[in-house]
DNA sequence: CGTCTCTTTGAAACGCGTCAATGGCTGTGG
DNA sequence: CCACAGCCATTGACGCGTTTCAAAGAGACG
Protein backbone atom coordinates (compact mmCIF):
# COMPACT_ATOMS: atom_id res chain seq x y z
CA UNK A 1 0.00 0.00 0.00
CA UNK A 2 2.65 2.44 -1.22
CA UNK A 3 0.87 5.69 -2.39
CA UNK A 4 4.69 7.09 -3.00
CA UNK A 5 4.54 4.94 -6.06
CA UNK A 6 1.27 6.26 -7.73
CA UNK A 7 1.10 8.42 -10.85
CA UNK A 8 0.89 11.42 -8.68
CA UNK A 9 4.24 10.99 -7.42
CA UNK A 10 5.85 10.10 -10.73
CA UNK A 11 9.04 11.88 -11.44
CA UNK A 12 9.62 13.11 -8.18
CA UNK A 13 12.92 12.28 -5.95
CA UNK A 14 12.59 10.28 -2.76
CA UNK A 15 13.22 13.25 -0.86
CA UNK A 16 10.32 15.11 -2.37
CA UNK A 17 8.10 12.23 -2.11
CA UNK A 18 8.88 11.90 1.72
CA UNK A 19 8.15 15.95 2.46
CA UNK A 20 4.88 15.85 0.67
CA UNK A 21 3.80 12.77 2.63
CA UNK A 22 4.99 14.48 5.75
CA UNK A 23 2.47 17.00 5.52
CA UNK A 24 -0.45 14.54 5.06
CA UNK A 25 -2.53 13.24 7.81
CA UNK A 26 -4.05 9.85 8.03
CA UNK A 27 -7.82 9.49 8.44
CA UNK A 28 -9.84 6.56 8.57
CA UNK A 29 -13.54 5.81 7.23
CA UNK A 30 -16.11 3.16 7.42
CA UNK A 31 -17.95 1.72 5.50
CA UNK A 32 -21.02 4.18 3.82
CA UNK A 33 -18.92 6.74 6.04
CA UNK A 34 -19.58 10.68 3.88
CA UNK A 35 -15.86 12.25 3.39
CA UNK A 36 -17.26 15.55 1.65
CA UNK A 37 -20.36 16.32 0.19
CA UNK A 38 -20.74 18.31 -2.84
CA UNK A 39 -20.93 21.68 -2.93
CA UNK A 40 -19.05 21.98 0.39
CA UNK A 41 -15.99 24.45 0.87
CA UNK A 42 -12.57 22.43 -0.41
CA UNK A 43 -10.66 22.82 2.25
CA UNK A 44 -8.57 19.34 1.84
CA UNK A 45 -7.40 16.77 -0.69
CA UNK A 46 -7.15 13.70 -0.40
CA UNK A 47 -5.73 10.34 -1.46
CA UNK A 48 -6.94 7.07 -1.11
CA UNK A 49 -5.03 4.64 0.55
CA UNK A 50 -7.31 1.36 1.12
CA UNK A 51 -10.17 0.59 0.03
CA UNK A 52 -12.29 2.80 -1.91
CA UNK A 53 -14.55 6.22 -2.62
CA UNK A 54 -17.84 6.49 -4.74
CA UNK A 55 -17.69 9.74 -6.20
CA UNK A 56 -20.94 11.17 -7.09
CA UNK A 57 -23.55 13.97 -7.76
CA UNK A 58 -27.11 14.37 -6.76
CA UNK A 59 -29.61 16.17 -8.00
CA UNK A 60 -32.12 18.15 -7.07
CA UNK A 61 -34.73 15.79 -6.95
CA UNK A 62 -32.59 12.82 -5.00
CA UNK A 63 -31.27 10.90 -8.08
CA UNK A 64 -27.56 9.95 -7.61
CA UNK A 65 -24.98 9.98 -10.89
CA UNK A 66 -21.42 8.14 -9.76
CA UNK A 67 -18.72 9.96 -11.36
CA UNK A 68 -16.26 7.19 -10.79
CA UNK A 69 -15.07 5.18 -7.63
CA UNK A 70 -11.57 6.24 -6.38
CA UNK A 71 -9.06 3.22 -5.57
CA UNK A 72 -5.60 3.39 -3.44
CA UNK A 73 -3.64 6.05 -5.29
CA UNK A 74 -6.59 7.99 -6.80
CA UNK A 75 -7.01 11.12 -5.88
CA UNK A 76 -9.98 13.48 -4.62
CA UNK A 77 -10.53 17.04 -4.40
CA UNK A 78 -7.62 18.08 -6.80
CA UNK A 79 -9.74 21.26 -7.15
CA UNK A 80 -7.99 23.01 -4.01
CA UNK A 81 -4.78 22.72 -6.22
CA UNK A 82 -7.09 24.99 -8.60
CA UNK A 83 -8.16 27.44 -6.07
CA UNK A 84 -12.19 26.10 -6.70
CA UNK A 85 -14.07 27.23 -3.96
CA UNK A 86 -16.12 23.69 -3.40
CA UNK A 87 -16.32 20.02 -4.58
CA UNK A 88 -18.04 19.42 -7.49
CA UNK A 89 -18.54 16.35 -6.33
CA UNK A 90 -19.31 13.91 -2.67
CA UNK A 91 -16.75 11.37 -1.75
CA UNK A 92 -18.48 8.36 0.35
CA UNK A 93 -16.37 5.16 1.30
CA UNK A 94 -17.93 2.00 0.26
CA UNK A 95 -15.70 0.38 2.26
CA UNK A 96 -13.66 0.98 5.18
CA UNK A 97 -10.75 2.81 3.95
CA UNK A 98 -7.75 4.93 4.86
CA UNK A 99 -7.22 8.01 3.27
CA UNK A 100 -4.40 10.81 3.56
CA UNK A 101 -5.65 14.37 3.82
CA UNK A 102 -3.30 17.46 2.79
CA UNK A 103 -4.92 20.76 4.34
CA UNK A 104 -5.19 23.34 1.77
CA UNK A 105 -2.54 25.56 3.10
CA UNK A 106 -0.30 22.83 3.11
CA UNK A 107 -1.18 21.75 -0.39
CA UNK A 108 -0.47 25.31 -1.41
CA UNK A 109 3.17 25.33 -0.20
CA UNK A 110 3.94 21.97 -1.32
CA UNK A 111 2.92 22.38 -5.19
CA UNK A 112 4.82 26.11 -4.89
CA UNK A 113 8.06 24.31 -3.04
CA UNK A 114 7.52 20.73 -5.81
CA UNK A 115 6.22 21.82 -9.25
CA UNK A 116 6.05 18.70 -10.37
CA UNK A 117 3.77 17.24 -7.75
CA UNK A 118 1.63 20.40 -9.06
CA UNK A 119 1.72 19.27 -12.77
CA UNK A 120 0.87 15.55 -11.86
CA UNK A 121 -2.27 16.77 -9.94
CA UNK A 122 -3.15 18.82 -12.79
CA UNK A 123 -2.41 16.42 -15.52
CA UNK A 124 -4.87 14.39 -13.26
CA UNK A 125 -7.76 16.66 -13.33
CA UNK A 126 -7.50 17.73 -17.18
CA UNK A 127 -8.09 13.34 -17.27
CA UNK A 128 -11.19 13.86 -15.79
CA UNK A 129 -12.19 16.81 -17.90
CA UNK A 130 -11.50 14.74 -20.58
CA UNK A 131 -13.51 11.69 -19.04
CA UNK A 132 -16.41 13.60 -18.69
CA UNK A 133 -16.66 14.68 -22.35
CA UNK A 134 -16.20 11.45 -23.17
CA UNK A 135 -19.33 10.43 -21.32
CA UNK A 136 -21.24 13.30 -22.61
CA UNK A 137 -20.31 11.46 -26.20
CA UNK A 138 -21.29 7.88 -24.71
CA UNK A 139 -24.54 8.81 -23.24
CA UNK A 140 -25.91 10.74 -26.40
CA UNK A 141 -25.03 8.10 -28.81
CA UNK A 142 -24.70 4.83 -27.45
CA UNK A 143 -26.95 2.32 -25.96
CA UNK A 144 -27.47 1.66 -22.35
CA UNK A 145 -26.67 -1.75 -23.18
CA UNK A 146 -23.05 -0.15 -24.62
CA UNK A 147 -22.91 2.00 -21.69
CA UNK A 148 -23.00 -1.01 -19.04
CA UNK A 149 -20.31 -3.12 -20.99
CA UNK A 150 -17.96 -0.22 -21.32
CA UNK A 151 -18.55 0.67 -17.49
CA UNK A 152 -18.07 -2.91 -16.59
CA UNK A 153 -14.39 -3.33 -18.73
CA UNK A 154 -13.48 -0.58 -16.61
CA UNK A 155 -14.34 -1.51 -13.34
CA UNK A 156 -12.53 -4.28 -14.86
CA UNK A 157 -9.20 -2.86 -15.46
CA UNK A 158 -8.55 -2.51 -11.81
CA UNK A 159 -10.15 -5.29 -10.32
CA UNK A 160 -8.63 -8.40 -8.64
CA UNK A 161 -7.55 -11.34 -11.05
CA UNK A 162 -9.65 -14.64 -9.98
CA UNK A 163 -9.54 -18.31 -11.34
CA UNK A 164 -8.90 -18.77 -15.27
CA UNK A 165 -8.75 -14.79 -17.38
CA UNK A 166 -11.81 -13.94 -14.57
CA UNK A 167 -11.23 -10.36 -13.14
CA UNK A 168 -13.55 -9.10 -9.85
CA UNK A 169 -14.16 -5.82 -9.84
CA UNK A 170 -12.31 -4.76 -6.72
CA UNK A 171 -14.92 -3.19 -4.43
CA UNK A 172 -18.52 -3.82 -3.71
CA UNK A 173 -21.14 -2.93 -6.05
CA UNK A 174 -24.39 -3.26 -6.59
CA UNK A 175 -27.28 -2.93 -9.58
CA UNK A 176 -28.34 0.60 -8.54
CA UNK A 177 -24.21 1.45 -8.61
CA UNK A 178 -24.22 0.31 -11.91
CA UNK A 179 -27.30 2.04 -13.14
CA UNK A 180 -26.01 5.59 -11.55
CA UNK A 181 -22.70 4.50 -13.54
CA UNK A 182 -24.14 4.11 -16.41
CA UNK A 183 -27.16 6.79 -16.33
CA UNK A 184 -30.22 3.90 -16.58
CA UNK A 185 -32.56 2.33 -14.04
CA UNK A 186 -31.59 -0.92 -12.09
CA UNK A 187 -34.19 -3.03 -13.86
CA UNK A 188 -31.98 -2.35 -17.27
CA UNK A 189 -28.93 -3.36 -15.31
CA UNK A 190 -30.50 -6.27 -13.94
CA UNK A 191 -32.21 -7.70 -17.25
CA UNK A 192 -28.50 -7.30 -19.06
CA UNK A 193 -26.46 -8.54 -16.15
CA UNK A 194 -29.02 -11.89 -15.85
CA UNK A 195 -28.81 -12.07 -19.64
CA UNK A 196 -25.03 -12.10 -20.18
CA UNK A 197 -24.34 -14.32 -16.86
CA UNK A 198 -26.46 -16.75 -19.43
CA UNK A 199 -24.21 -16.26 -21.76
CA UNK A 200 -21.33 -16.71 -19.74
CA UNK A 201 -19.51 -13.28 -19.97
CA UNK A 202 -19.82 -12.39 -16.45
CA UNK A 203 -20.78 -13.95 -13.20
CA UNK A 204 -22.40 -11.89 -10.09
CA UNK A 205 -23.41 -12.19 -6.89
CA UNK A 206 -25.18 -10.03 -4.37
CA UNK A 207 -23.02 -6.89 -4.45
CA UNK A 208 -20.17 -8.24 -6.49
CA UNK A 209 -19.67 -8.50 -10.47
CA UNK A 210 -16.62 -10.47 -11.65
CA UNK A 211 -15.96 -10.10 -15.79
CA UNK A 212 -15.61 -13.80 -17.57
CA UNK A 213 -15.33 -13.55 -20.68
CA UNK A 214 -14.00 -9.44 -21.34
CA UNK A 215 -13.53 -10.45 -25.24
CA UNK A 216 -17.24 -11.23 -25.26
CA UNK A 217 -18.37 -8.04 -23.56
CA UNK A 218 -15.75 -6.04 -25.77
CA UNK A 219 -18.34 -7.40 -28.82
CA UNK A 220 -21.40 -5.88 -26.75
CA UNK A 221 -19.46 -1.94 -27.05
CA UNK A 222 -19.62 -2.90 -31.10
CA UNK A 223 -22.95 -4.66 -31.04
CA UNK A 224 -25.32 -3.32 -29.59
CA UNK A 225 -27.88 -6.05 -28.50
CA UNK A 226 -29.49 -8.20 -31.28
CA UNK A 227 -29.73 -12.24 -30.82
CA UNK B 1 -13.60 44.62 -28.88
CA UNK B 2 -11.37 45.54 -26.14
CA UNK B 3 -10.24 41.76 -25.27
CA UNK B 4 -7.98 42.93 -22.39
CA UNK B 5 -11.61 43.98 -20.31
CA UNK B 6 -12.62 39.91 -20.63
CA UNK B 7 -12.48 38.00 -17.36
CA UNK B 8 -8.80 36.20 -18.49
CA UNK B 9 -7.55 39.30 -18.15
CA UNK B 10 -9.30 39.85 -14.93
CA UNK B 11 -6.66 41.53 -11.66
CA UNK B 12 -4.18 41.75 -14.39
CA UNK B 13 -2.55 45.72 -14.54
CA UNK B 14 -2.35 47.50 -17.67
CA UNK B 15 1.37 46.73 -18.38
CA UNK B 16 0.54 42.93 -17.58
CA UNK B 17 -2.00 43.14 -20.23
CA UNK B 18 0.14 44.95 -22.75
CA UNK B 19 2.80 42.59 -22.10
CA UNK B 20 0.27 39.44 -22.59
CA UNK B 21 -1.13 40.85 -25.99
CA UNK B 22 2.05 41.58 -27.23
CA UNK B 23 2.93 37.49 -27.39
CA UNK B 24 0.06 37.27 -29.61
CA UNK B 25 -0.24 37.18 -33.47
CA UNK B 26 -3.97 37.72 -34.89
CA UNK B 27 -5.41 35.54 -37.74
CA UNK B 28 -8.62 35.35 -39.96
CA UNK B 29 -11.30 32.82 -40.07
CA UNK B 30 -14.03 32.57 -43.01
CA UNK B 31 -17.10 30.84 -42.20
CA UNK B 32 -16.99 27.53 -41.62
CA UNK B 33 -13.51 27.41 -41.70
CA UNK B 34 -11.72 24.91 -39.18
CA UNK B 35 -9.46 26.13 -36.78
CA UNK B 36 -8.22 23.48 -34.96
CA UNK B 37 -9.41 19.98 -35.31
CA UNK B 38 -10.21 17.31 -32.07
CA UNK B 39 -6.96 15.59 -30.98
CA UNK B 40 -4.78 17.77 -32.91
CA UNK B 41 -1.47 18.29 -31.14
CA UNK B 42 -1.88 21.20 -28.71
CA UNK B 43 0.56 23.71 -30.15
CA UNK B 44 -1.60 27.00 -29.69
CA UNK B 45 -3.66 28.65 -27.34
CA UNK B 46 -6.22 31.03 -28.69
CA UNK B 47 -9.00 33.62 -27.66
CA UNK B 48 -11.65 35.01 -30.00
CA UNK B 49 -11.99 38.76 -30.74
CA UNK B 50 -14.62 38.74 -33.43
CA UNK B 51 -17.12 36.29 -34.37
CA UNK B 52 -17.75 33.03 -33.15
CA UNK B 53 -16.51 29.35 -32.95
CA UNK B 54 -18.41 25.85 -32.82
CA UNK B 55 -16.54 23.72 -30.35
CA UNK B 56 -17.31 20.15 -30.63
CA UNK B 57 -16.47 16.81 -30.49
CA UNK B 58 -17.35 13.78 -33.63
CA UNK B 59 -18.03 10.42 -32.56
CA UNK B 60 -16.15 7.33 -34.69
CA UNK B 61 -19.61 7.26 -36.84
CA UNK B 62 -19.81 10.81 -37.46
CA UNK B 63 -22.57 11.71 -34.75
CA UNK B 64 -21.25 15.60 -33.54
CA UNK B 65 -22.02 17.24 -30.23
CA UNK B 66 -21.41 20.27 -29.41
CA UNK B 67 -19.46 21.15 -26.40
CA UNK B 68 -20.12 25.53 -26.29
CA UNK B 69 -19.72 28.36 -28.78
CA UNK B 70 -17.15 30.79 -28.03
CA UNK B 71 -17.70 34.18 -28.78
CA UNK B 72 -15.08 37.67 -28.19
CA UNK B 73 -13.08 37.13 -25.36
CA UNK B 74 -13.89 33.13 -24.50
CA UNK B 75 -10.78 31.08 -25.03
CA UNK B 76 -9.74 27.96 -27.18
CA UNK B 77 -7.25 25.80 -25.98
CA UNK B 78 -5.99 26.71 -22.60
CA UNK B 79 -5.11 23.11 -21.91
CA UNK B 80 -1.80 23.85 -23.00
CA UNK B 81 -1.52 26.06 -20.34
CA UNK B 82 -1.51 22.62 -18.40
CA UNK B 83 0.68 20.73 -20.61
CA UNK B 84 -1.64 18.46 -22.49
CA UNK B 85 -0.67 16.73 -25.92
CA UNK B 86 -4.08 17.23 -27.77
CA UNK B 87 -7.02 19.06 -27.88
CA UNK B 88 -9.58 17.50 -26.94
CA UNK B 89 -12.46 19.19 -28.98
CA UNK B 90 -12.76 20.52 -32.55
CA UNK B 91 -13.11 24.27 -33.26
CA UNK B 92 -14.56 25.71 -35.85
CA UNK B 93 -15.68 29.30 -37.28
CA UNK B 94 -19.55 29.84 -37.80
CA UNK B 95 -18.86 32.90 -39.61
CA UNK B 96 -15.94 35.25 -40.63
CA UNK B 97 -14.03 35.45 -37.23
CA UNK B 98 -10.88 37.05 -35.38
CA UNK B 99 -8.72 35.06 -33.08
CA UNK B 100 -5.80 36.10 -30.97
CA UNK B 101 -3.07 33.14 -31.12
CA UNK B 102 -0.35 32.91 -28.36
CA UNK B 103 2.40 29.43 -29.22
CA UNK B 104 2.44 27.47 -26.62
CA UNK B 105 6.18 28.66 -26.07
CA UNK B 106 4.86 31.68 -24.96
CA UNK B 107 2.26 30.59 -22.82
CA UNK B 108 4.74 28.84 -20.92
CA UNK B 109 6.49 32.18 -20.57
CA UNK B 110 3.83 34.45 -19.24
CA UNK B 111 2.04 32.18 -17.28
CA UNK B 112 5.26 32.32 -15.08
CA UNK B 113 5.77 35.98 -15.61
CA UNK B 114 1.84 36.60 -14.64
CA UNK B 115 0.50 34.13 -12.29
CA UNK B 116 -2.30 35.59 -12.24
CA UNK B 117 -3.07 35.14 -16.04
CA UNK B 118 -2.12 31.77 -15.59
CA UNK B 119 -4.58 31.20 -12.98
CA UNK B 120 -7.75 32.64 -14.97
CA UNK B 121 -6.69 30.12 -17.40
CA UNK B 122 -7.23 27.86 -14.94
CA UNK B 123 -10.11 28.94 -13.21
CA UNK B 124 -11.98 28.99 -16.80
CA UNK B 125 -11.20 25.26 -17.65
CA UNK B 126 -12.57 24.30 -14.11
CA UNK B 127 -16.14 26.11 -15.21
CA UNK B 128 -15.95 23.70 -18.06
CA UNK B 129 -15.24 20.85 -16.19
CA UNK B 130 -18.37 21.48 -13.70
CA UNK B 131 -20.36 22.63 -16.93
CA UNK B 132 -19.62 19.33 -18.80
CA UNK B 133 -20.36 17.02 -14.98
CA UNK B 134 -23.96 19.04 -15.20
CA UNK B 135 -24.14 18.52 -18.54
CA UNK B 136 -24.18 14.50 -17.75
CA UNK B 137 -26.62 15.41 -14.97
CA UNK B 138 -29.16 16.95 -17.33
CA UNK B 139 -28.70 14.54 -20.13
CA UNK B 140 -29.60 11.94 -17.28
CA UNK B 141 -32.33 12.92 -15.79
CA UNK B 142 -34.29 15.44 -17.57
CA UNK B 143 -36.23 15.21 -21.10
CA UNK B 144 -35.57 16.70 -24.67
CA UNK B 145 -37.78 20.08 -24.06
CA UNK B 146 -36.32 21.05 -20.53
CA UNK B 147 -32.67 20.88 -21.72
CA UNK B 148 -33.51 22.75 -25.48
CA UNK B 149 -34.79 25.45 -23.07
CA UNK B 150 -32.20 25.71 -21.12
CA UNK B 151 -29.92 25.47 -23.76
CA UNK B 152 -31.66 28.40 -25.64
CA UNK B 153 -31.61 30.74 -22.58
CA UNK B 154 -27.97 29.79 -21.87
CA UNK B 155 -27.35 31.21 -25.90
CA UNK B 156 -29.78 33.84 -24.88
CA UNK B 157 -27.96 34.98 -21.88
CA UNK B 158 -24.45 36.32 -24.67
CA UNK B 159 -27.53 37.29 -27.65
CA UNK B 160 -28.29 40.87 -28.52
CA UNK B 161 -31.07 42.06 -27.50
CA UNK B 162 -33.97 43.39 -29.89
CA UNK B 163 -37.24 44.95 -29.96
CA UNK B 164 -38.88 44.79 -26.53
CA UNK B 165 -37.67 42.33 -24.52
CA UNK B 166 -36.65 40.20 -27.01
CA UNK B 167 -32.96 38.52 -27.35
CA UNK B 168 -31.31 37.31 -30.45
CA UNK B 169 -28.80 34.35 -30.23
CA UNK B 170 -25.43 36.03 -31.23
CA UNK B 171 -24.63 34.40 -34.03
CA UNK B 172 -26.11 31.49 -37.09
CA UNK B 173 -27.90 28.50 -35.33
CA UNK B 174 -29.40 25.88 -37.65
CA UNK B 175 -31.77 22.65 -36.48
CA UNK B 176 -29.03 20.57 -36.24
CA UNK B 177 -26.73 22.87 -34.16
CA UNK B 178 -29.26 23.02 -31.43
CA UNK B 179 -29.97 19.16 -31.66
CA UNK B 180 -26.44 18.34 -31.41
CA UNK B 181 -25.96 21.25 -28.11
CA UNK B 182 -28.82 19.02 -26.69
CA UNK B 183 -28.29 15.69 -27.63
CA UNK B 184 -31.31 15.06 -29.96
CA UNK B 185 -32.24 14.80 -33.37
CA UNK B 186 -33.29 17.94 -35.63
CA UNK B 187 -36.60 17.00 -35.86
CA UNK B 188 -37.46 16.78 -32.47
CA UNK B 189 -36.02 20.41 -32.28
CA UNK B 190 -37.78 21.19 -35.19
CA UNK B 191 -40.79 20.06 -33.82
CA UNK B 192 -40.42 21.84 -30.32
CA UNK B 193 -39.55 24.98 -31.76
CA UNK B 194 -42.72 25.14 -33.81
CA UNK B 195 -44.74 24.63 -30.64
CA UNK B 196 -43.00 27.63 -29.05
CA UNK B 197 -43.56 29.82 -31.60
CA UNK B 198 -46.89 29.09 -31.51
CA UNK B 199 -47.07 29.81 -27.72
CA UNK B 200 -45.29 33.44 -28.45
CA UNK B 201 -42.11 32.00 -26.63
CA UNK B 202 -39.81 32.16 -29.53
CA UNK B 203 -39.38 33.38 -33.23
CA UNK B 204 -36.99 32.11 -35.31
CA UNK B 205 -36.14 32.39 -39.25
CA UNK B 206 -33.75 30.63 -41.06
CA UNK B 207 -30.99 29.96 -39.18
CA UNK B 208 -31.63 32.83 -36.43
CA UNK B 209 -33.58 32.14 -33.40
CA UNK B 210 -35.08 34.92 -30.87
CA UNK B 211 -36.45 34.85 -27.55
CA UNK B 212 -39.55 36.66 -27.21
CA UNK B 213 -40.44 35.41 -23.54
CA UNK B 214 -37.61 33.84 -21.55
CA UNK B 215 -39.59 33.73 -18.72
CA UNK B 216 -42.21 31.63 -20.50
CA UNK B 217 -38.95 29.59 -21.51
CA UNK B 218 -37.56 28.88 -18.14
CA UNK B 219 -41.11 27.34 -17.29
CA UNK B 220 -40.73 24.58 -19.98
CA UNK B 221 -37.31 23.82 -17.89
CA UNK B 222 -39.44 22.87 -14.65
CA UNK B 223 -42.36 21.93 -16.33
CA UNK B 224 -41.44 19.32 -18.87
CA UNK B 225 -44.34 20.10 -21.48
CA UNK B 226 -48.02 18.81 -21.01
CA UNK B 227 -50.48 21.01 -22.61
C1' DC C 1 -32.72 30.70 -61.84
C1' DG C 2 -31.27 26.35 -60.49
C1' DT C 3 -29.12 23.84 -56.81
C1' DC C 4 -28.13 22.99 -52.26
C1' DT C 5 -29.02 23.47 -47.53
C1' DC C 6 -32.26 24.06 -43.98
C1' DT C 7 -36.88 23.18 -42.31
C1' DT C 8 -41.48 21.13 -41.56
C1' DT C 9 -44.82 17.50 -40.77
C1' DG C 10 -46.61 12.87 -40.57
C1' DA C 11 -46.69 8.00 -39.43
C1' DA C 12 -44.71 4.02 -37.41
C1' DA C 13 -41.45 1.44 -34.54
C1' DC C 14 -38.72 0.83 -30.56
C1' DG C 15 -35.82 1.20 -26.49
C1' DC C 16 -36.20 1.88 -21.99
C1' DG C 17 -38.42 3.82 -17.92
C1' DT C 18 -42.10 2.96 -14.77
C1' DC C 19 -44.94 0.21 -11.79
C1' DA C 20 -45.94 -3.97 -9.34
C1' DA C 21 -45.08 -8.20 -7.15
C1' DT C 22 -42.05 -11.75 -5.51
C1' DG C 23 -37.94 -14.02 -3.83
C1' DG C 24 -33.34 -14.43 -1.77
C1' DC C 25 -29.43 -13.04 0.94
C1' DT C 26 -27.38 -10.62 5.10
C1' DG C 27 -26.56 -9.02 9.26
C1' DT C 28 -28.62 -7.95 13.76
C1' DG C 29 -31.08 -8.53 18.01
C1' DG C 30 -33.65 -11.34 21.04
C1' DC D 1 -28.50 -19.66 17.16
C1' DC D 2 -32.53 -18.63 14.95
C1' DA D 3 -35.77 -15.37 13.13
C1' DC D 4 -37.14 -11.17 11.61
C1' DA D 5 -36.38 -6.89 9.11
C1' DG D 6 -34.15 -4.66 5.40
C1' DC D 7 -31.83 -4.37 1.48
C1' DC D 8 -30.82 -6.22 -2.96
C1' DA D 9 -32.20 -8.65 -7.05
C1' DT D 10 -35.42 -10.68 -10.60
C1' DT D 11 -39.11 -10.71 -13.97
C1' DG D 12 -43.24 -9.35 -16.44
C1' DA D 13 -46.49 -6.08 -18.48
C1' DC D 14 -47.38 -1.69 -20.09
C1' DG D 15 -46.88 3.04 -21.74
C1' DC D 16 -44.54 6.99 -23.36
C1' DG D 17 -41.00 10.01 -25.27
C1' DT D 18 -38.00 9.96 -29.03
C1' DT D 19 -35.85 8.25 -32.89
C1' DT D 20 -36.27 6.75 -37.45
C1' DC D 21 -37.77 7.00 -42.14
C1' DA D 22 -40.06 9.36 -45.87
C1' DA D 23 -41.52 13.16 -48.59
C1' DA D 24 -42.11 17.77 -49.65
C1' DG D 25 -41.69 22.92 -49.00
C1' DA D 26 -38.92 27.23 -48.50
C1' DG D 27 -35.04 30.23 -48.22
C1' DA D 28 -30.15 31.33 -49.57
C1' DC D 29 -26.31 31.44 -52.56
C1' DG D 30 -23.67 31.57 -56.74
Amino acid sequence: VDIAQGRLFAGLPAEARAAILAGAAPRLLTARQMLAPQGAPATTFYVVQVGHLKLSQFSPDGREIIARFAGPGDPYGGIVALGQPTYPVSAMAVEPARVLAWPAAEVQRLTAAYPQWRANIVQEIARHMTDALDRVQELSNERVSQRLARTLLRLGAHGIPRSGSAVEIAHPITRQDLADLTSTTLFTVSRLLSRWEELGLIASTRGHVSILDSAGLRQKIDVPEDE
